[in-house]
DNA sequence: CGTACTTATCTTGACAGTCAAGCTATTTCT
DNA sequence: AGAAATAGCTTGACTGTCAAGATAAGTACG
């Protein structure tokens, strides 16, 4: 039992996982970047330092990241006038509609799990969720 | 409120993303390939071609991700007697101890979650676990 | 049987993501 | 002012990844 539901949790980040790669996959963009992305887009404008501990990498892996997603124009990088070593990230436009339209495919998700499970029992799996992920 | 689940949901993601990165850092292994190791773990002995897709790989991608472990000693191929074109990869010693161990620590997480939830809730909460799962 | 098609794997070349280590420019502390 | 800390960048090395193309072996069909 113990083992069935361990197989239970892999299987879901696997399947997550592939979601993931599946949905930004048809865009322009790897999960990564995504991710990149969505973190801006929920802080609205962050310091290079404040997002490289936001996604757990170094500064260094950062730089390299965020310079093709500036290529790409979907980040822009402005100095910061009070320290001048720091920088400032935030998205363009295109950004946000990237950032928007994959925020868009969570949606959908959710009110299909919202839909199969039901209102209550979405509420206390979601909630159990919550939970589980305090304890990793 | 699906603002909400949504946030919860690629929480929990990203934290057992850390999670299963962290366990495996201590050992000389990257996930993709504890990963590789606990599929061949979990059927025993398997065809390249059978492993790259439950993988979702290319078999190019395997070939050298095999080399690695073989080259670590975790894994042994064979060559299939059967069909000339074909291998066979299992784990070696070396390797099902890394495996079993994996194993142990996804056992004790489990453990966890269900001392923290309680037998039914976490009966339940693995039940809705798998049919999200399904969903995506 | 022999030719053509399919399949299993490998190789190569290109790129993204990643880190550690070392560098520069600035800021902060004493 | 001088030393120490901080923000960010660069470089070098390595893994994971794919697509495309090569090789070798199995299969199907006339």
């Amino acid at each position: 039992m113990k083992e069935q539901y361990s197989n239970i949790l892999v299987e879901f980040f696997e399947r997550m996982s592939s979601w993931e790669n599946g949905v930004v996959a048809d865009r322009d963009i790897s999960l990564a970047q995504m991710h990149l992305l969505e973190v801006v887009g929920n802080h609205g404008k962050l310091r290079m330092k404040e997002l490289s501990e936001k996604l757990g990498v170094t500064t260094g892996t950062l730089t390299v990241m965020v310079h093709r997603l500036v290529a790409k124009e979907y980040l822009a990088k402005m100095k910061d006038t009070d320290d001048k070593r720091s920088y400032f990230v935030k998205l363009t436009k295109a950004g946000e509609t990237e950032y928007d339209n994959h925020h868009h495919l969570h949606g959908h998700l959710i009110e299909d799990i919202i839909n199969t499970l039901g209102t209550e029992t979405a509420e206390s799996f979601f909630h159990n969720l919550n939970t589980v992920q305090e304890l990793m």
